[in-house]
DNA sequence: ACACCAAATTGATCTATGTCAATATAAAAA
DNA sequence: TTTTTATATTGACATAGATCAATTTGGTGT
């Protein structure tokens, strides 16, 4: 049994009347992944991709930040179903998932 | 002479290409502020209110939080301009002022 | 002036997290 | 199998920030 889509699982609106305490905590959840710039970043660079989706090597280069903490922010996003990754040979491209940023902009209307 | 009306500085679509480092540093530090539960709790209680107010001795009642501590995160939305302030005798009351949250709406789109 | 209440500030503590060096894992190539 | 390259993980460190007790500030009323 189904209880409801997973995309819109989460939330009402912010200014719509008074939010539970869950769904505070998942719309926090998500407003603190996209409160570190490094991982604005790398979804704006996503974006700016004719082919939609940018390796991992290629953001170490890019960002300036040690290939860890390039890692550890994609890890972040990934966890937070904002990304997608793929591996091809040796290389793991990532893509955007944009439902989350759906919801908050539904949250935000 | 005026560069650029305050609401529409920050930013362009997040989505829609590369952001410069300005930029992606003033939608994070906005995203930061909302990735706190009880600063979105505010907000929404906030929102909630018919009279869309709310004194600043309510929230310490219903958010469970000593004081000071609502005093803080009332400081930070402050600063951020996602809310005013208005003293009225003894007490201080709390309106929303949507426009950045207007801004994140449209860096989501 | 004094007492009282609401809100802000200070200072301290604790936790979360961003960062990177070092290492491990995984896949490809020789 | 060994080497090489790409990515992930571990561990350590530093900074940011959430929290609250104690105090201060500011306004009201006696």
């Amino acid at each position: 049994m189904k209880s409801q889509s997973p995309a819109t699982f989460c939330c009402p609106p912010l200014l719509a009347g008074r939010l539970t305490v869950d769904e505070t905590a998942r719309l926090a959840a998500i407003f603190r992944v996209l409160g570190e710039p490094a991982r604005l970043q790398i979804l704006s660079l996503i974006a700016a991709q004719p082919s939609q989706e940018v390796c991992a090597c290629e953001l170490v280069e890019t960002l300036g930040l040690a290939q860890p903490t390039v890692s550890h922010h994609l890890k972040v996003l990934y966890e937070a179903n904002l990304l997608t990754k793929e591996r091809r040979g040796t290389w793991i491209y990532y893509q955007l998932l944009p439902e989350k940023l759906a919801i908050l902009r539904d949250a935000l209307a």
